[in-house]
DNA sequence: CAGGACATGTAACGCGTTACATGATTTG
DNA sequence: CAAATCATGTAACGCGTTACATGTCCTG
């Protein structure tokens, strides 16, 4: 399905970028959904050019270093606004290894079960608080009635939808916990 | 990180199973975490025989049909709970080609996006009422009190955590449209 | 007796990670 | 001047899906 492809042209629709600046991006808050190593973007990038959905300049950086900053063609964005505006189903499978273990929560111990989820529920949190914290930076640098019109957009999107994952995740891994506790309790 | 061999050491920690048995499981609940094809499963299963992890016995259904039933060895049982017992990172990513969509919000026009994310909200509205079915069916057949010792215990907590995973998806989608929506309006 | 479920396998291909490999630039 | 960051590439390997391939059993 190449969604590695839609992932580049959608950062290239935003402005030019090398291969380099696009593994930044997937470290950053795009990084809570889609990401790749810098060993699939540069391949893709040779695949895209060949296909002329992008191009690049090679930029001189400093004296000698060499940069290819890339760009979209109106290939590319045709192509990036027909996968953008399908309708696809929901995924049936969104692998979580922590719900693998839960669901096999009958082959441990009460103890460690609870050892288990309270170390998960300690580090969600944690990770709830850091992208809280991104949330507020970005409220301050976009105003507090951010809009569709907004360049800001489509960061708010994916910070409070991955805070709110979060936040989910951890009532769920409370109330999860308690049930072990009271088990255990009976015991 | 063979996560699928855990997957199947789990599966057969509670009982033995053929490959097309595990196939079934991960179309039921726990498809909602973890899957894979039987293209998968077989070789992983010659694989983790020949590791001595599980062992079969080959049974014959009806006349001719043979079937190979699983079994976990000791070796097995150690090797599925030093998985189970690991304290485990929260993944940096969890992908999701609709958030990836999301973030480039910026490259659609107010009534594209607005029909996508009413499409999703649709679809997720509708898997999250499945969900809720199942939920329903599982506690009349666990009884309102499920605790630590049911044997459903583990499919009580996979399918809690997918449909408030659904839930909290719709109530983000929600929020969304609407400011996609007031966003169009004052155009 | 036909269609769907049960049952098991292999092959080809693409996606994704880790490791290998190199070099320039900036900052403290 | 050392360490971190910037910058680009390839190779090997494992994971996962689609397709190929075959045959039995049960239910209506």
């Amino acid at each position: 399905m190449r969604v590695l492809k839609y992932a580049i042209l959608g950062l290239l629709d935003k402005g030019s970028l090398s291969g380099y600046d696009m593994t930044s991006h997937f470290k950053a808050e795009l990084g809570q959904f889609w990401s790749a190593k810098h060993s699939q973007i540069y391949p893709e990038l040779k695949k895209l050019t060949n296909e002329g959905f992008i191009e690049f300049k090679t930029v001189i950086q400093g004296s000698k270093l060499e940069k290819k900053m890339y760009s979209i063609t109106d290939d590319g964005k045709r192509e990036l606004h027909e996968w953008l505006t399908a309708y696809k189903p929901v995924p049936d499978t969104v692998k979580d290894e922590f719900m693998l273990k839960a669901y096999f929560i009958s082959s441990m111990k009460p103890a460690e079960a609870e050892g288990l989820f309270a170390d998960q529920l300690a580090k969600r949190k944690e990770k709830a608080a850091f992208l809280k914290e991104r949330l507020e930076t970005l409220k301050q640098e976009a105003g507090p009635g951010i809009s569709f019109r907004s360049p800001h957009f489509g960061h708010y999107l994916v910070l409070t939808r991955a805070l709110e994952r979060e936040n989910g995740y951890c009532s769920w891994l409370e109330k999860a916990l308690e049930l072990i506790k009271s088990g255990q309790a009976g015991s």
